[in-house]
DNA sequence: GCATCTCAATGATGATCGTCAAGCGAAACC
DNA sequence: GGTTTCGCTTGACGATCATCATTGAGATGC
């Protein structure tokens, strides 16, 4: 069960009202998962009061692409998207930034603007922590640096293997790997390999845009996996997913061996 | 004029003596382009007395995906290529290492094996530095880890823009902007707007496999573009691009505006 | 309740691009 | 010298996938 920091009011307006947890940097739940999980109390503390917690509804943007880097981000709870757009407006969803994870990081680092704009997708609360802040820290404690260097060695891995699976896989495959990683990020905990049960957080666009292709082709795969009793979608907007067997999604973006 | 430190002796053979320049890490050529340019003397000293240099010929491999990480390896001159392969053994080129470039460090950082193949392109020279020696240089000079991060900033950001170009852009405006990225890494001196010509320093298929496509299309695309006059491939193997306007072929990755 | 809007699904059509196949030239090898 | 091999090119074909257009469903607003 995912909690929610921000529920949905009677009248339909987003509460953001947020639960006592989480409102400092040593009781936030994300913390553990966080870059700064090797600060010291002292230190720690220094982030706690230079901070400023934000919230946001869906659709609303926290930086765009070409902004000054003025401190990063850290997702205490939601779900953020990072996307890049186009010369037509259309948008690619780079990137879904979960609680724990901290943005802005490289714009500062190198001194640069952002490159790409971060959304909201979910209702979610981020911190915000200056440039200044940062940059002592950083000077303080060297294991920060280093833990943003394997944070930053980690994404770089994941760019690559999605530049060589955009290349070698098919749309379909490419999709049922984008289901599988989606329903492992919700599901932290393994609870069986049988099948699996999840809410989808973004729409079919942007489905399509993070495997690079358009709505109508992630419908049509959509309806053939669901013939072949691969994947199920159903509720709102389609956007409960039901994979009875994790395997078989599996064996369509890993060919199985044949011996 | 690129300054090659392996030459081609008459009889065919790769010549494996090396000039007398860049026998160590302190007259190395390539020294203020690496991340070690921010240790002191006493540090760089124990890079020094800790390598060991290795010449590689065209084709050679300095290390395989899966490999273990022993340590990292900096190229002093030539070219090195990063690849990946699929399950058919093609391979994708997923990055070109330019003299200067120090790699395997992600795989040091986050402790896991290479997940990418790493060959000679062109004769090189490459150093080899072990994990003890980096690890502890990272421990002593907090500076050494903050370089690492920004290189990894810069190499997540033209990740993320190769992704966004290989859903965004055509097979033709994908290679366009492929041979102005090698122009512009070859000639880094802004020699005038005017024209180029430079020696393309890999083959059609491994061109195909960078942007995404396969070795008939790029033959067909050099086709129209040579047609327009916009690029020109002679001399051996056709590895002699001209391009008589820069500007002509940016215009082919940049769409202009249209106000 | 009706209109509007957004998003998803689906069909028709066509262009891009990959695949298969053959030919060609240069270098390498015997 | 002749043969082989490898990489590049070119042609023909076809599949995948993008584009355009329409419909429908659900949510929101008046």
């Amino acid at each position: 069960m995912h909690v929610q920091a921000v529920q949905v009011k009677s009248n339909g307006e987003w509460e953001r009202t947020v639960p006592a947890i989480g409102t400092n940097c040593f009781t936030c739940q994300a913390r553990h998962r966080t870059e700064w999980c090797v600060l010291s109390d002292d230190e720690l503390r220094l982030i706690d009061d230079n901070r400023v917690g934000r919230e946001l509804l869906p659709g609303e943007v926290l930086f765009n692409e070409g902004d000054d880097c003025r401190g990063v981000y850290c997702v205490e709870t939601g779900l953020i998207g990072i996307r890049k757009y186009d010369a037509d407006g259309n948008s690619i969803l780079l990137h879904l930034s979960m609680p724990g994870e901290t943005l802005g990081y490289r714009a500062l680092l190198t001194d640069t603007d952002f490159k790409a704009s971060a959304e909201a997708l979910e209702p979610s609360r981020v911190c915000f922590i200056g440039n200044r802040t940062v940059r002592s820290l950083l000077e303080q404690n060297p294991a920060l640096g280093l833990r943003f260097l394997k944070r930053a060695s980690n994404e770089l891995e994941e760019a690559e293997e999605k530049i060589f699976h955009n290349v070698t896989l098919s749309v379909r495959a490419r999709f049922a790997h984008l289901l599988a990683v989606l329903i492992d990020r919700t599901l932290n905990e393994t609870d069986g390999n049988a099948g699996a049960e999840i809410r989808l957080p973004i729409s079919r666009t942007d489905m399509a845009s993070m495997i690079g292709t358009t709505p109508e082709s992630v419908s049509r795969t959509i309806r053939k996996l669901e013939d072949e009793g691969i994947v199920q979608f159903s509720g709102a907007g389609g956007r409960t997913l039901t994979v009875p067997d994790l395997e078989t999604l599996a064996n369509e973006f890993e060919p199985q061996e044949y011996l």
